[in-house]
DNA sequence: ACAATAATTGAACAATTGTTCAATAATGGT
DNA sequence: ACCATTATTGAACAATTGTTCAATTATTGT
């Protein structure tokens, strides 16, 4: 996100409107912090991890085994989601247990599936 | 998203337990049309647009406005929320007018919001 | 102590992404 | 008809991304 230094208003609106949205916005700094966390929602490797864990909680291995990714570009790909606080995890022995962190991850896809089969194609 | 041929599995899991998971996974080409939708989500530009839009329906420039991006940026960033019919749009004289395509959108937002403000920093 | 298993890590690479800039289209006012 | 305004578009560029491969850490069983 860039942020300019000259800013373009339309001369046919009113800023009335543009003056309340503004105020209503948040800070950028929270609006970064979103995008951060819904950037791990933004690749097709990590929903299917995201979608398996909503099931069970399950080890590297397993999710490797049902998402058809290799264990490393399961394991990159978890420490991501660590990272975004999306999913906790516990060591049991040699395996390293993975689950969804709170209800909002899996509400998140259930509300994007949702859209998608309301949309339409 | 990478489709492997040797599927490695657990030693020593039963795979009762990953049998299970797999037969609710949904299909790799629903995956990744959901990935292609909350992809969207998943830049602080489009983040700062959305939250815009959520407050009031806006034109281009409006949102150039309140966003503090170029006219350009925006235009672009609006053609992919479009494309993935985040957003709708309607013309009136010089202007276009965007507005959010249904309540999910907002809602995705909102949970994500939440989620951030739980989990602290 | 050793071999086998589970998981993580770092470097490298191709592929994708978001912005800027300049050019173009479309509309409204005069 | 013309000019100003609004919006879109395409090329170019830097920056970021996800996977693979090889090496490494950590744990268990014997």
């Amino acid at each position: 996100m860039v942020t300019r230094k000259n800013v373009p208003v339309c001369k046919d609106v009113k800023d009335g409107d543009v003056e309340e949205v503004l105020s209503k916005m948040p800070t950028d700094e929270k609006i970064v912090e979103l995008a951060e966390f819904l950037e791990a929602f933004a690749d097709s490797s990590r929903i299917k991890i995201l979608l398996a864990l909503s099931e069970n909680e399950l080890c590297t291995c397993d999710i490797s085994a049902i998402t058809n990714l290799s264990v490393s570009a399961v394991s990159h790909q978890l420490r991501i989601l660590r990272d975004k606080k999306l999913v906790r995890y516990r060591k049991k022995g040699r395996n390293v247990y993975y689950s969804l962190d709170d209800e909002h991850v899996a509400d998140i896809l259930t509300i994007a599936q949702h859209h998608i089969a309301e949309r339409g194609r």
